[in-house]
DNA sequence: ATTAGGG
DNA sequence: CCCTAAT
């Protein structure tokens, strides 16, 4: 006989994600000097940032899973990159810009420039602000993403400690542009899932990039929730294809088993537990 | 660790 | 979503 599996936590581990510019052939966002205002010091610098792209996502599932199962998968993998708080970076010209107090027309942000290398990176925060608002946008714009190149795969381990409580990383990532080449191999790792019958496991990993230079040291992950105890999780609403999930596995297992629904149809969906899905059951 | 319900 | 008593 075999025992329920138990949980596994999986790591999915949000690297990074790159901002990208995108304009016409690559570079995305259109600097213009006019000075609508005062004399000729006056020059705005407009940058648009049409989309933001995740470098390379690279996931590892079992054949058997479902496209369902696939797509959850990044879905959490993206959201939690999102999830986990992040802090905007700008490079130029491959160099991290640290100096907050710069002026753009001193960082060379700025009219006359070449602003053609100019990268607005996406970076996790450290843990310490989780900001209790964090806000997921559901529809943040991803899509472009195939045209990145991949940079640099970073290798989610599992961390030996047992609770996410101790990992505050400050994965970054960055990316750049296609222009930019960083040599680095990547590596990848995977998870331990608990692959189960019909259910499938999968294992992601998120690439990370590392640019220009130092800027970037990559680390594990943070397993995305806040570090911080007592946090309470963010409101995330199911949405229709999880409601879709949860019905069919509910009227195949009924009421009364919830673990194995969510071995069902979330199993590879870390933020919604048993208990999460015997609510939304609750409130259907 | 799970289930089942109330908060 | 959280908190918990009861399994």
């Amino acid at each position: 006989m075999f025992k329920r599996q138990k949980p596994v936590r999986r790591h999915f581990t949000p690297s990074s994600a790159k901002g990208i510019l995108t304009e016409a052939s690559g570079a995305s966002f259109s600097v213009e000097g006019q000075n609508p205002l005062c004399g000729s010091e006056d020059y705005n610098v407009k940058l648009r940032i049409k989309s933001f792209t995740i470098p390379e996502l690279f996931i590892e599932i079992p054949e058997n899973a479902t496209v369902g199962s696939l797509k959850r998968t990044v879905m959490d993998v993206v959201t939690s990159i999102i999830e986990s708080g992040l802090r905007v970076g700008v490079l130029l010209q491959g160099k991290s810009i640290q100096d907050d107090n710069k002026t753009l027309r001193q960082a060379r942000i700025c009219h006359g420039e070449n602003l053609e290398n100019i990268d607005f990176t996406l970076e996790c925060e450290a843990g310490q602000n989780s900001s209790p608002g964090v806000r997921i946008p559901e529809e943040m714009d991803f899509h472009g993403a195939d045209a990145m190149k991949p940079l640099a795969m970073v290798k989610c381990e599992e961390p030996l400690s047992e609770t996410k409580a101790g990992y505050n990383s400050q994965q970054r990532v960055q990316a750049s542009p296609n222009r930019v080449q960083s040599e680095h191999g990547s590596v990848h790792s995977r998870f331990e899932a608990t692959a189960h019958e019909a259910s499938a496991s999968s294992q992601a990993i998120v690439p990370v990039a590392s640019p220009s230079s130092e800027a970037l040291a990559i680390v594990p992950v943070c397993k995305s929730k806040r570090p911080v105890i007592g946090q309470r999780r963010i409101r995330r609403p199911f949405s229709l294809p999880e409601v879709e999930a949860l019905v069919e596995a509910v009227e195949q297992l009924g009421t009364g088993r919830w673990r194995d629904v969510k071995m069902l149809a979330f199993d590879n969906t870390d933020h919604r537990t048993y208990v999460d899905l015997k609510d939304k059951w609750k409130t259907l």
